[in-house]
DNA sequence: ATGAATGGATGCGATAACGGCATTGGACCT
DNA sequence: AGGTCCAATGCCGTTATCGCATCCATTCAT
């Protein structure tokens, strides 16, 4: 069954008349009586009883004609929304992020990305850095804002850094310092996110190569919880740079070997899938977000940003 | 847009491969590579990421997917319900009577018709014979039940005889015999039905050919009030045979120069048209029906049921 | 009644669509 | 490195489809 055929039966049926078919299709009028006869043999049916004026649709024609046409707006939507996905113009795209960057980022892209295509659904999954990247990997999501290891083999655009700052308890001998080496840290209480978090990963890989055991304090997932603890006097947080904190905040960031603790959060994406406008647009959006303002770009890491090229390597 | 790269997209998509599709496609792998390719550059969209190993679908691929599988199925559901009207399985058999016609005698054929072809809808149009037949020359009825015109150009198949009956006044003069000519009405109170029965066009030509302008004391719309009027001894009721009547009610057949004025209840249809076998069916059975049993059998009418052809005359 | 006009059917040849086979090329596994 | 899996592609035969011209039946007008 074709759908040519199908196509001709409606455009007859609705005009009444093989000629004025041909007319409205463009095609001759013999190609029409031949399609109509396929298809009348295939179904083993009737369409037309044909009259020397004309033709007029039989009643079982009349039945499987609110059928056909179904068929034929259904191929035209299908169509429609190819073509608007194609342009852009329509579509899911699903984004994962951590929830920090989330918070502290791609929120705001977002805003901005709904303005700018407003019939674009955004699908935001939350999840640790690993899992994201298995999920770009099995393509349940188009993008990711994460943190990427150096060896990944993924499409990335590097957007901001971020860095791991110390924040101090007020008074402490270090509380006037504007940055920290790991060593520095060796022998304080310490407030430490998770080992789920980048932040906690990079320290923690600091503290391997410095030779160094910190002690651990507490451990948490709340990153305003242990600066909290912090200010209290019950020791030094660790915590993102990208952490929103109150102006007057004291803040060191934290150094290994004299460099700036830290990684560029990425946009990441599977280039050997297709990749559709949608994404890319968002990336931009997300690129020249970043380059004007982007969290924590008050913590010093100026040089780490001019440093870095920020190109569609795949 | 085609159906067939439609169906090797969603075999492809169900499958999530290539040769898997093709395998259970009966195909060639070649050719659903190509068909997909086709698709693809159509819709200007990529419906599947290629990897080493197998295939994927894109975040397009899968939102057309479902659209295409209800496409796929639509067509599925066309080709099956064309099947079924072919075969005469199903489908709508649209029939015109007159209302004698459908209580004396469709009614019962069409019980018998129900049983058999439980699945086929019948509509029933009730309509004088002039009408019903244009109903047919229409293609608004697919068989009509009605005394034909010997001129008519549509198929036929005679299935009884019906005659007009004169009922007479107990008593009456002619209340003995068993036939009664045209003539013999001349001075006669006579009770009629209207212009629009059959009966009384018969009786009305008989009169004019007969020269004969009949005493018309009631003109009715209601065989059943005629016969009342005619046994309370108001006048003579001429009325169908194909009446249901009581049983000892003593009637006389009418007519002319001899012969039985009557003619033949056909099924009528329009060969022009494609003739289902849903039609033919009815038809067979009600002829069948009628040569075991058909109204006003009883009233002297076998020498003209004997002498007919029952043909399948166009 | 007869010829013109209308509208669908059909024979024929050109062409595009399609499928199969064999082969290539990339990714993955051993 | 070699083998395997799987999709892509070049080549070629087959089929589908189309347009043109023509035919045929019906209808309409003179």
């Amino acid at each position: 069954m074709n759908l040519r055929s199908i196509r001709y039966f409606v455009a007859v049926a609705e005009g009444l008349s093989y000629s004025r078919a041909a007319e409205q299709l463009n095609i001759s009028q013999s190609a029409i009586s031949r399609q109509i006869q396929i298809l009348e043999d295939e179904l083993g049916i009737k369409l037309f009883d044909r009259f020397g004026r004309g033709v007029q649709l039989t009643a079982t024609g009349e039945e499987l004609l609110a059928e056909s046409k179904a068929i034929v707006n259904k191929v035209s939507a299908l169509h429609e929304h190819a073509r608007e996905l194609a342009g852009g113009i329509r579509g899911v795209l699903r984004i994962g992020t951590t929830p920090q960057t989330l918070e502290s980022f791609v929120a705001k892209v977002l805003n901005q990305y709904r303005q700018k295509y407003p019939n674009i659904a955004v699908t935001l999954i939350e999840d640790g850095s690993a899992n994201l990247i298995s999920k770009i990997e099995a393509g349940d999501v188009d993008l990711a804002f994460v943190a990427l290891p150096r060896n990944s083999h993924f499409a990335k655009r590097e957007l901001f850094p971020f860095g791991a700052l110390a924040v101090l308890p007020p008074g402490h001998a270090l509380a006037t310092r504007r940055t920290i080496e790991i060593d520095e840290l060796a022998n304080q209480p310490l407030l430490l996110l998770r080992h789920s978090f980048m932040t906690r990963k990079l320290f923690d890989g600091a503290c391997a190569l410095s030779y160094i055991t910190p002690k651990i304090l507490v451990e948490s997932s709340s990153p305003h919880g242990l600066v909290s603890l912090a200010n209290e006097g019950h020791g030094i947080a660790i915590i993102p740079s990208t952490m929103r904190l109150r102006p007057n905040q004291h803040t060191a960031a934290l150094h290994y070997e004299g460099r700036q603790l830290g990684l560029w959060i990425s946009a990441i994406w599977d280039n050997r899938r297709n990749v559709r406008s949608l994404t890319t647009d968002f990336v931009n959006l997300a690129h020249d977000f970043a380059r004007i303002s982007y969290p924590g770009q008050n913590f010093h890491f100026k040089e780490m940003f001019d440093s870095a090229s920020s190109s569609m390597a795949s």
